[in-house]
DNA sequence: CAGGTGAGTCGAAACGATTCGACTCACCCC
DNA sequence: GGGGTGAGTCGAATCGTTTCGACTCACCTG
């Protein structure tokens, strides 16, 4: 930039006023400036040299709570980093992604050594959480979604009981009295498998907690519960398979998420099952899955893009020095052809 | 750090030799700026200066080919970038992620602004690529995945042509004459419909051109040519009713993706058309697709998890100032239970 | 005309590290 | 004992900006 200033005629630092723009400049000067830019090839100021200076490097962290492939596989997620990277964009921030710190504590991750600004840390674990320990020590600016925000962070959440909650209500008021249901995995790199009640109260995620917690909160002891591997069809189709097949006989099935659902019902196709005549299916996120058709869910809907707004505004609140802030959004229940009256008893 | 090196009684150099190790330092003495650095909270390095000095940031930026949730509705690119990010993680390197600059040339774009030490640009449109533009501007090394790669920079691709050429020489020998296409979009912004051989001709992406560009080289004129949207199994829905009700009847209909082929069996179902006695369906990317049983796609299979090793491995290359290399990824044809021998004329 | 005003420009001081040549010694070898 | 060696440490320069107080002047005001 020194030598954009020479060739210009002008100081260093009215060269940087020109470019950056920091107070006023003469039109003269700083079309001057410009064209000495142009003409020395100048690519503008260094990132590397302005972050230095201005405490700012443009970058905020997202921290991942599994790998890519599984956290994006969720179409909800992706349509909240999608407006999450549009938001932040505008802000002059961009996005980088941050494998979940599972290492030995002692390694050095991206977290600490990648310039950042502030993070953002998705659906985080209750006790311990290693990501959010380095970014304090940072002493940088946090985020939480879908999980518990330590003191002096900020965090998203929706209200997954009382949604559930709801859901429970409308199949108990359908008559179902077996009411399974499919949960999200508590941690991760658990397996899908059948877990008893004490096994669930020792979740790490929290969405998966708060939605088995509406049972609780509706009166209503589940007739089993099954625990997947990830929010996917493939899990969903074997936990559908384990929750169709127990002997408790349920005749309705809440599943935590709509990917879990779409598996169970391909589960319930695959025996022969009616889907609502046989047995009830909701799910939960509102995802648009054509090709489940004829089936369309009874599920919770979630407006991803809303998320990701709502993250960041947080993120910039934080940014600009404001308190943390805790936000709530609502979800609306969407009634679909997948819930209907209980069977008659035989 | 000053405040450390002074705590432990050393000079600011020795800490830093301490704390980075780019020299031998006694274990004493880094112990000592070790409790140092605990004793004050000191978190290391600050991650500005560092990239100040030594001109490296940690920093790779990823150049998206549309908004995020269309990028990465594609299970394919989500396991590239999987094993991308894990690559470059180990080599202390992070992942940004930067939407594609559509705006107005003038504008400052992340691209611009943001700290970076390399560029990886998906799915390249063939003139005036504005990502590229910008970052050769600013002298970033470039790797481009497909698409064509300007002078200086590395290149990842498949032999799209020439996967497609046995798909349609695969149909061909079952004896189908009257072979449909459904192409991915050739630009962004395209709308679903049949479009004419000509109008082909146009296509900027290169994964779409060189997929059709089989036809030529096989020999076969398409009996109708339909371009999608995107890579959406919803726009293999409406792309199939496009090609099933065409008057040139198609008996075999090659897909340039295998979410698009998904679509159009679930339009062949819709249609009470049996998949592959009436109509013979290819996909390409070799997705696992759970959700279409019993339906197994025949295609091209990809392998993601390589695909994002190999632009690791390129965008080390680079890093480490060797020179530009062109990579081909080999794929393999899979035989599914969606074609079968053309039906008799009737 | 003196004094005040404010736009425009300049100098110089950070920002927080890395890096490299030079220096100090203790040690070893002949 | 002199000279060579090399591990360990130190000083100082440097990376490329931003920012802020100070300075200059032309212009306006009373």
């Amino acid at each position: 930039m020194a030598d954009v200033a020479a060739h210009a005629g002008v100081s260093l630092s009215t060269a940087s006023l020109a470019l950056s723009g920091g107070r006023p400049i003469s039109a003269r000067t700083k079309e001057r400036v410009e064209s000495a830019a142009r003409e020395l090839g100048y690519a503008g100021p260094s990132p590397q040299g302005r972050a230095l200076r201005s405490g700012r490097s443009g970058v905020v962290g997202l921290v991942l709570h599994q790998e890519l492939a599984r956290s994006f596989r969720d179409p909800l997620n992706l349509r909240v980093l999608d407006s999450l990277i549009e938001d932040l964009g505008k802000l002059g921030q961009g996005v980088l992604l941050i494998p979940h710190p599972t290492r030995a504590a002692g390694e050095q991750t991206l977290l600490d050594t990648a310039p950042m600004d502030a993070v953002v840390v998705l659906r985080v674990q209750d006790q311990h959480e290693p990501a959010i320990d380095a970014a304090r020590r940072r002493g940088l600016p946090v985020v939480v979604m879908e999980g518990t925000a330590p003191e002096g962070s900020s965090s998203l959440t929706i209200d997954d009981t009382e949604a559930t909650v709801q859901l429970i209500n409308h199949v108990r008021s359908l008559g179902h009295a077996s009411i399974a249901t499919v949960t999200l995995p508590f941690r991760p790199e658990d397996e899908t498998r059948i877990v008893e009640a004490r096994e669930a109260t020792t979740t790490a995620w929290v969405p998966t907690r708060h939605r088995l917690d509406a049972f609780a909160r509706a009166g209503v002891e589940p007739c089993v519960i099954v625990r997947a591997s990830a929010s996917t069809v493939e899990a969903g189709v074997e936990a559908g398979h384990l929750a169709l097949g127990h002997e408790s006989g349920p005749t309705a099935i809440i599943c935590q998420s709509d990917l879990l659902a779409a598996g169970v019902i391909l589960a319930a196709r695959a025996r022969a099952l009616s889907v609502p005549q046989d047995v009830s299916i909701t799910g939960f996120d509102g995802l648009d899955l054509p090709w489940l058709a004829p089936h369309r869910l009874t599920t919770i809907g979630q407006d991803g893009a809303a998320k990701g707004h709502a993250l960041a505004r947080l993120v910039k609140r934080l940014l600009d020095g404001e308190a943390p802030e805790h936000v709530s959004l609502p979800v609306v229940f969407q009634q679909g052809n997948t819930t209907g009256a209980a069977p008659a008893s035989p």
